[in-house]
DNA sequence: CATGAATGAGAATTCATTCAT
DNA sequence: TATGAATGAATTCTCATTCAT
């Protein structure tokens, strides 16, 4: 009999395909990308090496797609952010304050892809991560520029100055520490408005 | 007659020392932990595997006292410069455009150390390296604001928002770009600036 | 379908198991601890070394397993061969020889473990190896002394001599000697005699 | 001026050699040959690795001596101790309980060599001590056959025998066991008993 | 003659990837 | 298609021995 590919067949290929996504994500958070082993990985999945291998050429490629994903989130949420609000200084402020408030919430994925290097191929989408990431607050600094809320600026310097600030401002704190709500958003403002100065919102 | 260590042997031990270390730091430098295998460093040192054992405890112990070393250097220098100036917001400015400068001039292993975690022990000084940068800005910070220069706010996260906002702005350039000294100039003077308002001071 | 187990999988990842264990036996028997190494044993079992690691956790757990098993099997027999005898010294004359015997017709394993220290570990093991076959000799010491064939004496201590007694008589015997049968039966006989006059076997 | 070798450097130099070799000695009467690296060895005597290999080949050759050494110690003593008894059975009892009692005494280093494998010379050369011990007891053998008060027996396989049974006698309580004075000598006067009726000693 | 830093051949262990079933 | 045992190159660390001073 001539194979043919069932529904559930389907079904069970994909969600091997994303169980395997989440898995990966959910090491990753927790330990890095050392914790996310290849055999770690299956057993989080709950499925072979080997199938793991049948959706993905190599763990470099697993761990981009992974990378890839976490990071589109962030981006559309951010933009979403952005789009809601009626200047540039409440964007800007926004979409600082909803990355540093996930970020505190839980493991935030694509901080740990932000922050860790791991083999070239990974690397390379890091770097494009950081740099979509950047984008997205070079975009919020031209529409402030424009409207004349901000002053003239190196916009590749301040948008990838404003993302290495709330980065590294979150790296302590996101780490074991079990900060009451109050110091977190105490720390969210902190940063919103450092953020803010720093790119002359005229207050 | 008995033995005496002559000048020559120790020069030449601390020499293979020394050789060791630097070796360590170029390829750090230039790959990251990753590359920094033992026998990688030996052949750059020109010493044999053993010889790295005879130095070092352990591959973990050369990473830190390379971090270590590599930290201390930077930190000296920015107090250096810190102490030279006459107020707060020019120490700021001094400061970040002197890291800025070195990083921008060659493979700068304090970013390196700073960025890319690796073993636990190393991971643990790296934390320790973050906090030391945090904590010379912080000085500069409370000067600021004792001096009235600068509003209050909150030190520690300001501080590290410092730090993350110029080593991330370093994070494209630093790679294989080949920017003309007119560009890095430019850059140092957007990321200072950056530094300047974000802190809020006046004028 | 869903991928299912098969019999000869089964077979073969017990096989390999068993094949590592047999490797490592030959070669502790032939040469020592020392002579057992990963390598050697991937190479003697027919598989990588990688596969020893998929089996057992470490070296000293692969040795621990090979000692215990062995050690297992001589009690298992020497506690047989003790049953099926009428009164204690009968029993311990019996014991003594299937030991010596079956030590006489190839590479005794317990006694190499007996003897050889390795890491401590496996050391621990070997402590308890000795223990138990002293164990065992007690048991019909204590047969003999209840029913009067053997007079009072320090349990622990002819247990102990009456192992070393015979383990010792082997030492030299066992190396590449090539003694004929009718040899092998009179150290059997010359060995028995000696323990059991030692615990003083009445007539 | 030509050299000429002083009273004084020749001194030293034999120092040397009897530093070296009770460093090992000591070290491997505490920790086994495991203990004794020729680093440590260095360390102890206070000098430095090359001197070792000035007066002495190998590792391997220095293991040797200090085993030939120490065993001819302790067999001159057990001949002494036997040639000062009136008959033969006396005589083994005194062997025995001299060698046991040293043995509890402290670290015994014989006992050390006959028990522990280490490279093949130093092995060839631990079969040959305890050979040597046992025809110090096949000497005693030999004698209460003669006399009559032992019975005609395998005397290799009988002085073999006895040698094994009170090293192993001492396996256990050898340790860091912490007996008392009056437990000590009941274990001596067990293994003697045992060893007295093994060789059928009348009376 | 003494020194001890340097050597480098091992030895154990890890883990991404493959492939017979 | 899924499985997971097997692979083996790569990596860290050890230690007996050498040799320039």
């Amino acid at each position: 009999m001539a194979y043919r590919r069932t529904r559930l067949m389907e079904e069970r290929l994909a969600g091997n395909r994303e169980r395997i996504l989440r898995a990966t994500r959910r090491l990753i958070a927790e330990g890095g990308f050392r914790q996310a082993q290849i055999a770690a990985v299956a057993a989080e999945a709950g499925v072979s090496t080997g199938t793991i291998y049948r959706h993905f050429p190599s763990k470099a490629e697993l761990f981009v797609e992974v990378l890839t994903a976490a990071v589109g989130y962030e981006i559309t949420i951010l933009r979403e952010v952005i789009a809601d609000q009626k200047d540039a200084a409440a964007a800007l402020q926004a979409a600082v304050g909803s990355f540093v408030r996930r970020a505190l919430a839980g493991p935030n994925l694509a901080w740990a892809f932000i922050a860790e290097p791991a083999e070239p191929e990974v690397d390379a989408e890091r770097i494009r991560a950081r740099k979509q990431l950047g984008d997205v607050f070079k975009t919020v600094l031209k529409w402030g520029v424009a409207s004349g809320q901000f002053p003239r600026q190196n916009l590749d310097a301040s948008a990838a100055c404003i993302v290495g600030a709330f980065t590294e401002a979150l790296v302590g704190p996101i780490g074991p520490s079990r900060k009451t709500l109050r110091d977190k958003e105490r720390l969210v403002t902190a940063i919103s408005t450092f953020c803010l100065r720093a790119v002359g919102a005229s207050g």
